[in-house]
DNA sequence: TAGATTGTTAATCGATTAACAATC
DNA sequence: TAGATTGTTAATCGATTAACAATC
Protein backbone atom coordinates (compact mmCIF):
# COMPACT_ATOMS: atom_id res chain seq x y z
CA UNK A 1 0.00 0.00 0.00
CA UNK A 2 0.90 3.23 -0.74
CA UNK A 3 2.03 6.27 2.10
CA UNK A 4 -0.54 8.12 0.26
CA UNK A 5 -2.86 5.83 0.98
CA UNK A 6 -2.54 5.11 4.28
CA UNK A 7 -5.28 3.50 6.68
CA UNK A 8 -8.08 4.14 3.97
CA UNK A 9 -9.22 1.40 1.74
CA UNK A 10 -11.13 3.44 -1.50
CA UNK A 11 -14.38 1.22 -0.99
CA UNK A 12 -14.63 2.43 2.61
CA UNK A 13 -13.91 5.85 1.28
CA UNK A 14 -16.94 5.77 -1.47
CA UNK A 15 -19.67 4.53 1.28
CA UNK A 16 -18.76 7.19 3.55
CA UNK A 17 -20.93 9.66 1.83
CA UNK A 18 -23.57 7.53 1.45
CA UNK A 19 -23.69 7.66 5.46
CA UNK A 20 -22.84 10.91 5.53
CA UNK A 21 -26.33 12.32 3.98
CA UNK A 22 -28.21 9.36 5.57
CA UNK A 23 -27.36 10.78 8.93
CA UNK A 24 -27.91 14.17 7.98
CA UNK A 25 -31.82 12.85 7.15
CA UNK A 26 -31.60 11.43 10.63
CA UNK A 27 -30.73 14.37 12.08
CA UNK A 28 -33.26 16.64 10.26
CA UNK A 29 -35.77 13.97 11.55
CA UNK A 30 -34.58 14.32 15.07
CA UNK A 31 -33.39 10.76 15.32
CA UNK A 32 -30.28 11.19 18.01
CA UNK A 33 -29.16 7.51 17.96
CA UNK A 34 -28.88 4.94 14.98
CA UNK A 35 -27.78 1.12 14.74
CA UNK A 36 -25.80 -0.11 12.36
CA UNK A 37 -28.41 -2.09 11.26
CA UNK A 38 -30.62 0.66 10.77
CA UNK A 39 -28.03 2.50 8.35
CA UNK A 40 -27.90 -1.08 6.87
CA UNK A 41 -30.96 -1.52 6.06
CA UNK A 42 -31.24 1.65 4.58
CA UNK A 43 -28.49 1.58 2.27
CA UNK A 44 -28.01 -2.32 1.19
CA UNK A 45 -25.45 -3.23 2.58
CA UNK A 46 -24.61 -5.59 5.73
CA UNK A 47 -24.56 -4.14 9.14
CA UNK A 48 -21.02 -5.83 9.82
CA UNK A 49 -20.11 -4.05 6.58
CA UNK A 50 -21.47 -0.93 8.47
CA UNK A 51 -19.61 -1.34 11.57
CA UNK A 52 -16.20 -2.17 9.85
CA UNK A 53 -16.52 1.28 7.96
CA UNK A 54 -17.41 3.27 10.74
CA UNK A 55 -14.83 2.12 13.00
CA UNK A 56 -12.19 2.98 10.24
CA UNK A 57 -12.71 6.52 10.98
CA UNK A 58 -12.11 6.30 14.36
CA UNK A 59 -15.49 6.35 16.25
CA UNK A 60 -16.52 3.92 18.81
CA UNK A 61 -20.09 3.43 19.32
CA UNK A 62 -21.98 2.00 22.40
CA UNK A 63 -23.33 -1.92 22.48
CA UNK A 64 -26.81 -1.99 23.05
CA UNK A 65 -27.18 1.61 22.49
CA UNK A 66 -25.75 2.43 18.73
CA UNK A 67 -24.15 5.18 17.71
CA UNK A 68 -25.19 9.40 18.74
CA UNK A 69 -26.12 10.47 14.86
CA UNK A 70 -24.04 13.96 15.74
CA UNK A 71 -21.00 12.58 16.68
CA UNK A 72 -21.13 10.19 13.70
CA UNK A 73 -21.60 13.43 11.05
CA UNK A 74 -18.98 14.49 13.06
CA UNK A 75 -16.41 11.86 12.59
CA UNK A 76 -17.29 11.16 9.01
CA UNK A 77 -17.11 14.91 7.99
CA UNK A 78 -13.60 15.54 9.99
CA UNK A 79 -12.19 12.18 8.74
CA UNK A 80 -12.80 13.77 4.99
CA UNK A 81 -11.31 17.31 5.58
CA UNK A 82 -15.46 18.06 4.88
CA UNK A 83 -15.78 20.23 7.93
CA UNK A 84 -12.89 22.86 6.18
CA UNK A 85 -13.56 22.95 2.54
CA UNK A 86 -10.27 23.10 -0.03
CA UNK A 87 -10.33 26.30 -1.89
CA UNK A 88 -10.25 25.05 -5.87
CA UNK A 89 -10.89 26.65 -9.49
CA UNK A 90 -12.64 25.54 -11.67
CA UNK A 91 -10.33 25.17 -15.08
CA UNK A 92 -12.88 24.82 -18.34
CA UNK A 93 -16.23 27.01 -18.00
CA UNK A 94 -17.76 25.17 -20.43
CA UNK A 95 -21.42 23.68 -20.34
CA UNK A 96 -19.45 20.35 -17.91
CA UNK A 97 -17.51 23.41 -15.86
CA UNK A 98 -20.51 25.42 -15.72
CA UNK A 99 -23.11 22.84 -14.64
CA UNK A 100 -20.31 22.12 -11.62
CA UNK A 101 -20.22 26.09 -10.94
CA UNK A 102 -23.82 25.89 -10.29
CA UNK A 103 -23.97 23.43 -7.36
CA UNK A 104 -24.67 24.70 -4.40
CA UNK A 105 -23.81 22.08 -2.37
CA UNK A 106 -20.47 21.51 -2.75
CA UNK A 107 -18.77 23.61 -0.12
CA UNK A 108 -20.27 20.45 2.31
CA UNK A 109 -18.49 17.90 0.08
CA UNK A 110 -15.30 19.79 0.95
CA UNK A 111 -14.75 21.64 -2.13
CA UNK A 112 -15.23 26.04 -2.40
CA UNK A 113 -14.45 26.90 -6.04
CA UNK A 114 -13.11 30.28 -5.97
CA UNK A 115 -13.66 31.10 -9.61
CA UNK A 116 -13.67 29.55 -12.89
CA UNK A 117 -10.87 29.73 -16.10
CA UNK A 118 -11.31 30.06 -19.82
CA UNK A 119 -9.53 31.52 -22.51
CA UNK A 120 -13.02 32.33 -24.89
CA UNK A 121 -13.27 35.71 -24.60
CA UNK A 122 -16.93 35.54 -24.70
CA UNK A 123 -16.94 34.61 -21.23
CA UNK A 124 -14.14 35.88 -19.51
CA UNK A 125 -15.12 38.73 -17.20
CA UNK A 126 -18.63 37.31 -16.76
CA UNK A 127 -20.00 35.57 -14.25
CA UNK A 128 -21.26 31.81 -13.87
CA UNK A 129 -23.74 31.20 -10.89
CA UNK A 130 -22.20 33.40 -9.14
CA UNK A 131 -18.66 32.66 -10.19
CA UNK A 132 -16.19 34.76 -12.08
CA UNK A 133 -14.48 33.71 -15.04
CA UNK A 134 -11.39 35.04 -15.35
CA UNK A 135 -8.52 34.30 -18.35
CA UNK A 136 -6.10 31.53 -18.01
CA UNK A 137 -3.33 33.44 -18.34
CA UNK A 138 -4.05 34.72 -14.65
CA UNK A 139 -4.24 31.41 -13.52
CA UNK A 140 -0.36 30.61 -12.89
CA UNK A 141 -0.53 33.61 -10.48
CA UNK A 142 -3.28 32.99 -9.18
CA UNK A 143 -2.65 29.75 -8.07
CA UNK A 144 0.63 30.59 -6.32
CA UNK A 145 -0.99 33.77 -4.35
CA UNK A 146 -3.93 32.49 -3.26
CA UNK A 147 -2.36 29.27 -2.11
CA UNK A 148 -4.87 27.07 -4.27
CA UNK A 149 -3.98 23.85 -4.24
CA UNK A 150 -7.24 21.73 -5.98
CA UNK A 151 -7.96 21.93 -9.84
CA UNK A 152 -11.25 20.79 -11.11
CA UNK A 153 -10.31 20.14 -14.76
CA UNK A 154 -13.31 20.18 -17.34
CA UNK A 155 -11.47 21.62 -20.60
CA UNK A 156 -11.90 19.68 -24.11
CA UNK A 157 -9.38 16.86 -24.44
CA UNK A 158 -6.95 17.96 -26.42
CA UNK A 159 -5.78 20.58 -24.35
CA UNK A 160 -6.14 18.69 -21.00
CA UNK A 161 -2.17 17.16 -20.71
CA UNK A 162 -0.65 20.38 -21.20
CA UNK A 163 -3.39 22.44 -19.15
CA UNK A 164 -2.38 19.78 -16.20
CA UNK A 165 1.16 20.00 -16.88
CA UNK A 166 0.80 24.05 -16.65
CA UNK A 167 -0.74 23.66 -13.45
CA UNK A 168 1.21 21.46 -11.81
CA UNK A 169 3.84 24.23 -12.29
CA UNK A 170 2.08 26.28 -10.59
CA UNK A 171 1.44 24.36 -8.00
CA UNK A 172 -1.68 22.55 -8.12
CA UNK A 173 -1.34 19.24 -5.38
CA UNK A 174 -4.78 17.48 -6.85
CA UNK A 175 -6.89 17.43 -9.96
CA UNK A 176 -10.39 16.37 -9.74
CA UNK A 177 -10.42 14.77 -13.72
CA UNK A 178 -13.18 15.48 -15.90
CA UNK A 179 -11.50 15.02 -19.09
CA UNK A 180 -11.46 11.66 -21.06
CA UNK A 181 -7.94 12.01 -20.58
CA UNK A 182 -5.43 9.59 -18.67
CA UNK A 183 -3.19 12.60 -17.16
CA UNK A 184 0.37 12.09 -16.95
CA UNK A 185 1.25 13.81 -13.66
CA UNK A 186 4.63 13.95 -10.97
CA UNK A 187 4.34 10.70 -8.06
CA UNK A 188 3.16 13.12 -5.82
CA UNK A 189 0.09 14.79 -7.83
CA UNK A 190 -2.96 13.16 -6.64
CA UNK A 191 -5.71 12.53 -9.60
CA UNK A 192 -9.16 11.54 -9.20
CA UNK A 193 -10.87 10.77 -12.24
CA UNK A 194 -15.10 11.16 -12.99
CA UNK A 195 -14.58 8.65 -16.18
CA UNK A 196 -18.00 8.90 -17.44
CA UNK A 197 -16.48 6.03 -20.24
CA UNK A 198 -15.82 3.53 -17.27
CA UNK A 199 -19.14 4.16 -15.30
CA UNK A 200 -21.04 3.82 -19.33
CA UNK A 201 -18.90 0.37 -19.53
CA UNK A 202 -20.29 -0.75 -16.60
CA UNK A 203 -24.01 0.27 -17.11
CA UNK A 204 -23.81 -0.76 -20.90
CA UNK A 205 -22.81 -4.60 -20.02
CA UNK A 206 -25.37 -5.12 -17.82
CA UNK A 207 -28.04 -3.54 -20.12
CA UNK A 208 -27.00 -5.73 -22.93
CA UNK A 209 -27.04 -8.69 -20.26
CA UNK A 210 -30.94 -7.87 -18.90
CA UNK A 211 -31.85 -7.50 -22.11
CA UNK A 212 -30.78 -10.57 -23.43
CA UNK A 213 -32.20 -12.19 -20.86
CA UNK A 214 -35.78 -10.84 -21.09
CA UNK A 215 -36.03 -11.94 -24.85
CA UNK B 1 -22.68 -13.22 -8.09
CA UNK B 2 -25.97 -12.37 -9.19
CA UNK B 3 -27.04 -13.55 -12.39
CA UNK B 4 -26.82 -9.42 -13.59
CA UNK B 5 -23.39 -9.95 -13.04
CA UNK B 6 -22.57 -12.73 -14.74
CA UNK B 7 -19.17 -13.37 -15.70
CA UNK B 8 -17.69 -10.15 -15.35
CA UNK B 9 -16.19 -8.16 -12.69
CA UNK B 10 -16.71 -4.65 -12.17
CA UNK B 11 -13.26 -3.49 -12.37
CA UNK B 12 -12.56 -5.19 -15.86
CA UNK B 13 -15.16 -3.64 -16.96
CA UNK B 14 -14.20 -0.11 -16.00
CA UNK B 15 -10.56 -0.80 -17.11
CA UNK B 16 -11.83 -1.78 -20.52
CA UNK B 17 -12.59 1.74 -22.01
CA UNK B 18 -9.05 2.55 -21.03
CA UNK B 19 -7.97 0.19 -23.11
CA UNK B 20 -10.47 0.57 -26.23
CA UNK B 21 -9.08 4.25 -26.14
CA UNK B 22 -5.28 3.61 -26.41
CA UNK B 23 -5.94 0.70 -29.42
CA UNK B 24 -7.39 3.24 -31.03
CA UNK B 25 -4.61 5.81 -31.08
CA UNK B 26 -2.50 2.73 -31.85
CA UNK B 27 -4.80 2.37 -34.54
CA UNK B 28 -4.70 6.03 -35.79
CA UNK B 29 -0.66 5.46 -35.75
CA UNK B 30 -0.84 2.55 -38.02
CA UNK B 31 0.16 0.53 -35.65
CA UNK B 32 -1.32 -3.25 -36.24
CA UNK B 33 -0.30 -5.28 -33.77
CA UNK B 34 0.25 -4.74 -29.67
CA UNK B 35 1.86 -6.61 -27.00
CA UNK B 36 0.41 -6.56 -23.42
CA UNK B 37 3.03 -4.95 -22.15
CA UNK B 38 3.04 -2.15 -24.34
CA UNK B 39 -0.17 -1.79 -23.00
CA UNK B 40 0.18 -1.99 -19.23
CA UNK B 41 3.21 0.11 -19.60
CA UNK B 42 0.97 2.80 -21.75
CA UNK B 43 -1.60 2.53 -18.84
CA UNK B 44 0.47 1.94 -16.02
CA UNK B 45 -1.03 -1.97 -15.43
CA UNK B 46 1.29 -5.05 -15.06
CA UNK B 47 1.15 -6.58 -18.60
CA UNK B 48 -0.82 -10.13 -16.70
CA UNK B 49 -3.09 -7.85 -15.72
CA UNK B 50 -3.83 -6.61 -18.80
CA UNK B 51 -3.83 -10.55 -20.50
CA UNK B 52 -6.43 -11.09 -18.09
CA UNK B 53 -8.67 -8.45 -18.71
CA UNK B 54 -8.25 -8.99 -22.56
CA UNK B 55 -9.18 -12.67 -21.67
CA UNK B 56 -11.82 -11.74 -20.19
CA UNK B 57 -13.86 -10.33 -23.27
CA UNK B 58 -12.93 -13.89 -24.88
CA UNK B 59 -10.10 -12.62 -27.45
CA UNK B 60 -7.01 -14.77 -27.59
CA UNK B 61 -3.45 -13.42 -29.18
CA UNK B 62 -0.72 -15.03 -30.52
CA UNK B 63 2.14 -15.74 -28.40
CA UNK B 64 5.54 -13.99 -29.69
CA UNK B 65 3.43 -11.95 -31.57
CA UNK B 66 0.48 -9.97 -29.69
CA UNK B 67 -2.88 -9.15 -30.18
CA UNK B 68 -3.74 -7.38 -33.66
CA UNK B 69 -5.14 -4.26 -32.47
CA UNK B 70 -8.26 -4.11 -35.32
CA UNK B 71 -9.72 -7.09 -33.55
CA UNK B 72 -8.92 -6.21 -29.78
CA UNK B 73 -11.08 -2.82 -30.67
CA UNK B 74 -13.82 -5.05 -32.09
CA UNK B 75 -13.69 -7.55 -29.40
CA UNK B 76 -14.21 -5.37 -26.38
CA UNK B 77 -16.19 -3.08 -28.52
CA UNK B 78 -18.71 -6.17 -28.48
CA UNK B 79 -18.13 -7.31 -25.41
CA UNK B 80 -19.75 -3.88 -23.98
CA UNK B 81 -22.36 -3.61 -26.44
CA UNK B 82 -20.44 -0.35 -27.92
CA UNK B 83 -20.90 -1.30 -31.07
CA UNK B 84 -24.68 -1.15 -31.26
CA UNK B 85 -25.04 1.98 -29.21
CA UNK B 86 -28.91 1.85 -26.60
CA UNK B 87 -31.04 4.77 -27.37
CA UNK B 88 -31.70 7.46 -24.43
CA UNK B 89 -33.48 10.12 -23.53
CA UNK B 90 -31.71 12.35 -20.88
CA UNK B 91 -34.30 13.25 -17.85
CA UNK B 92 -33.78 17.15 -16.61
CA UNK B 93 -32.31 19.45 -19.10
CA UNK B 94 -30.68 21.76 -16.44
CA UNK B 95 -26.99 22.73 -16.50
CA UNK B 96 -25.63 18.90 -16.23
CA UNK B 97 -28.24 17.49 -18.37
CA UNK B 98 -27.46 20.79 -20.95
CA UNK B 99 -23.40 19.28 -20.70
CA UNK B 100 -23.98 15.39 -21.32
CA UNK B 101 -26.33 16.83 -24.61
CA UNK B 102 -23.39 18.48 -25.60
CA UNK B 103 -20.89 15.63 -25.34
CA UNK B 104 -20.64 14.33 -29.14
CA UNK B 105 -18.70 10.90 -28.02
CA UNK B 106 -21.47 9.12 -26.63
CA UNK B 107 -22.42 7.04 -29.89
CA UNK B 108 -19.02 5.84 -29.27
CA UNK B 109 -19.85 4.64 -26.30
CA UNK B 110 -22.64 2.43 -26.45
CA UNK B 111 -25.48 5.84 -25.73
CA UNK B 112 -27.22 7.25 -28.52
CA UNK B 113 -29.75 10.35 -26.67
CA UNK B 114 -32.57 10.95 -29.06
CA UNK B 115 -34.06 13.60 -26.45
CA UNK B 116 -34.00 15.45 -23.23
CA UNK B 117 -37.14 16.53 -21.06
CA UNK B 118 -38.01 18.83 -18.47
CA UNK B 119 -40.66 20.67 -17.01
CA UNK B 120 -39.25 24.11 -17.47
CA UNK B 121 -41.50 26.17 -20.08
CA UNK B 122 -38.71 28.24 -20.87
CA UNK B 123 -36.52 25.07 -21.87
CA UNK B 124 -39.21 23.21 -23.62
CA UNK B 125 -39.43 23.20 -26.99
CA UNK B 126 -36.30 24.45 -28.07
CA UNK B 127 -33.12 22.63 -28.88
CA UNK B 128 -29.71 22.24 -26.69
CA UNK B 129 -27.29 20.92 -29.08
CA UNK B 130 -29.31 19.84 -31.54
CA UNK B 131 -31.74 17.86 -29.26
CA UNK B 132 -35.21 18.63 -28.86
CA UNK B 133 -36.46 19.44 -25.50
CA UNK B 134 -39.73 17.91 -24.86
CA UNK B 135 -42.41 18.11 -21.80
CA UNK B 136 -42.10 16.00 -19.06
CA UNK B 137 -45.80 14.88 -19.87
CA UNK B 138 -44.94 13.28 -22.65
CA UNK B 139 -41.92 11.34 -21.48
CA UNK B 140 -44.25 7.88 -20.21
CA UNK B 141 -45.58 7.62 -23.72
CA UNK B 142 -42.64 7.88 -26.09
CA UNK B 143 -40.52 5.71 -23.50
CA UNK B 144 -43.11 2.74 -24.47
CA UNK B 145 -43.38 3.56 -28.29
CA UNK B 146 -40.06 4.37 -29.11
CA UNK B 147 -39.00 1.25 -26.93
CA UNK B 148 -36.40 3.55 -24.90
CA UNK B 149 -34.73 1.14 -21.93
CA UNK B 150 -32.29 3.83 -20.81
CA UNK B 151 -32.78 7.03 -19.06
CA UNK B 152 -30.11 9.67 -17.92
CA UNK B 153 -31.09 11.00 -15.02
CA UNK B 154 -30.41 14.99 -13.97
CA UNK B 155 -33.39 16.10 -12.18
CA UNK B 156 -32.89 18.04 -9.20
CA UNK B 157 -32.35 15.54 -5.88
CA UNK B 158 -35.93 16.51 -5.23
CA UNK B 159 -38.12 14.85 -7.51
CA UNK B 160 -35.84 11.99 -8.71
CA UNK B 161 -37.27 8.68 -7.19
CA UNK B 162 -40.50 10.38 -7.93
CA UNK B 163 -39.43 10.57 -11.61
CA UNK B 164 -37.72 7.28 -11.39
CA UNK B 165 -40.67 5.82 -10.13
CA UNK B 166 -42.42 6.95 -13.01
CA UNK B 167 -40.06 5.82 -15.50
CA UNK B 168 -39.92 2.69 -14.55
CA UNK B 169 -43.57 2.22 -14.81
CA UNK B 170 -43.00 3.53 -18.27
CA UNK B 171 -40.70 0.54 -19.12
CA UNK B 172 -37.48 2.28 -18.47
CA UNK B 173 -35.40 -0.34 -17.59
CA UNK B 174 -31.62 1.35 -16.63
CA UNK B 175 -30.78 4.51 -14.95
CA UNK B 176 -27.71 6.12 -15.52
CA UNK B 177 -28.14 8.58 -12.56
CA UNK B 178 -26.46 11.58 -11.97
CA UNK B 179 -28.13 13.00 -8.90
CA UNK B 180 -27.31 12.51 -5.69
CA UNK B 181 -29.84 10.19 -4.50
CA UNK B 182 -30.10 6.63 -3.72
CA UNK B 183 -32.65 5.92 -6.17
CA UNK B 184 -34.84 2.67 -5.28
CA UNK B 185 -36.02 0.66 -8.20
CA UNK B 186 -37.27 -3.17 -8.58
CA UNK B 187 -34.86 -5.23 -7.96
CA UNK B 188 -34.90 -5.86 -11.91
CA UNK B 189 -33.51 -2.48 -12.89
CA UNK B 190 -30.34 -1.41 -13.05
CA UNK B 191 -29.04 1.91 -11.82
CA UNK B 192 -25.44 2.74 -12.17
CA UNK B 193 -24.37 5.82 -9.66
CA UNK B 194 -21.92 8.52 -11.43
CA UNK B 195 -21.71 9.47 -7.40
CA UNK B 196 -19.59 13.14 -7.52
CA UNK B 197 -20.16 12.74 -3.55
CA UNK B 198 -17.95 9.09 -3.05
CA UNK B 199 -15.46 10.73 -6.09
CA UNK B 200 -14.47 13.56 -3.54
CA UNK B 201 -14.51 11.70 -0.73
CA UNK B 202 -11.42 9.77 -2.05
CA UNK B 203 -9.85 13.06 -3.50
CA UNK B 204 -10.47 15.26 0.07
CA UNK B 205 -9.03 12.38 2.01
CA UNK B 206 -5.84 12.10 -0.24
CA UNK B 207 -5.23 15.40 -0.28
CA UNK B 208 -5.53 16.34 3.20
CA UNK B 209 -3.25 13.20 3.93
CA UNK B 210 -0.61 14.78 1.37
CA UNK B 211 -1.27 18.12 2.57
CA UNK B 212 -0.85 17.30 5.79
CA UNK B 213 2.55 15.09 4.94
CA UNK B 214 4.14 18.36 3.02
CA UNK B 215 3.88 20.94 6.39
C1' DT C 1 15.72 -23.75 -33.37
C1' DA C 2 15.59 -19.95 -30.04
C1' DG C 3 13.20 -16.46 -28.00
C1' DA C 4 9.35 -13.68 -27.03
C1' DT C 5 4.83 -13.46 -25.62
C1' DT C 6 0.61 -15.68 -24.60
C1' DG C 7 -2.47 -18.34 -21.44
C1' DT C 8 -2.88 -21.30 -17.28
C1' DT C 9 -2.34 -22.67 -12.73
C1' DA C 10 -1.01 -21.28 -8.11
C1' DA C 11 -0.02 -17.72 -4.52
C1' DT C 12 -0.94 -13.44 -2.43
C1' DC C 13 -3.50 -9.72 -1.06
C1' DG C 14 -7.40 -6.97 0.38
C1' DA C 15 -12.26 -6.60 1.11
C1' DT C 16 -16.36 -8.70 2.72
C1' DT C 17 -18.84 -11.69 5.58
C1' DA C 18 -19.46 -14.77 9.57
C1' DA C 19 -19.07 -16.13 14.40
C1' DC C 20 -18.88 -14.76 18.82
C1' DA C 21 -17.13 -12.55 22.94
C1' DA C 22 -17.39 -7.96 25.32
C1' DT C 23 -20.29 -4.54 27.28
C1' DC C 24 -23.69 -1.02 28.29
C1' DT D 1 -29.77 -9.45 35.33
C1' DA D 2 -31.06 -10.16 30.45
C1' DG D 3 -30.78 -8.72 25.99
C1' DA D 4 -29.34 -5.95 22.31
C1' DT D 5 -25.69 -4.10 19.90
C1' DT D 6 -20.93 -3.20 19.49
C1' DG D 7 -16.09 -4.59 18.35
C1' DT D 8 -12.79 -8.42 17.52
C1' DT D 9 -11.04 -12.45 15.61
C1' DA D 10 -11.48 -15.87 11.99
C1' DA D 11 -13.29 -17.52 7.45
C1' DT D 12 -14.57 -16.64 2.85
C1' DC D 13 -14.50 -14.57 -1.41
C1' DG D 14 -12.83 -12.11 -5.43
C1' DA D 15 -9.19 -9.54 -7.58
C1' DT D 16 -4.43 -9.06 -8.38
C1' DT D 17 0.07 -10.77 -8.95
C1' DA D 18 3.57 -14.41 -9.64
C1' DA D 19 5.49 -18.51 -11.77
C1' DC D 20 5.83 -21.14 -15.58
C1' DA D 21 4.41 -24.14 -19.35
C1' DA D 22 2.56 -23.76 -24.15
C1' DT D 23 3.24 -21.96 -28.68
C1' DC D 24 4.01 -19.20 -32.73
Amino acid sequence: MAYQDKGLGVPILRRLPMYLSLLKEYRSQGQELVSSSQLAGDLNLESIQVRKDLAATGIVGKPKVGFPVDSLIESIENFLGWDNASDAFVVGAGNLGSALLGYKGFSKHGLNILAAFDNDISKVGKKISGKEVLPFSKLPDLVRRMKVHLAVLTVPPEVAQRTADTLVLAGIRAFWNFTSVQLIVPENIIVENVDLASSLAVLSRKLSLALERSE
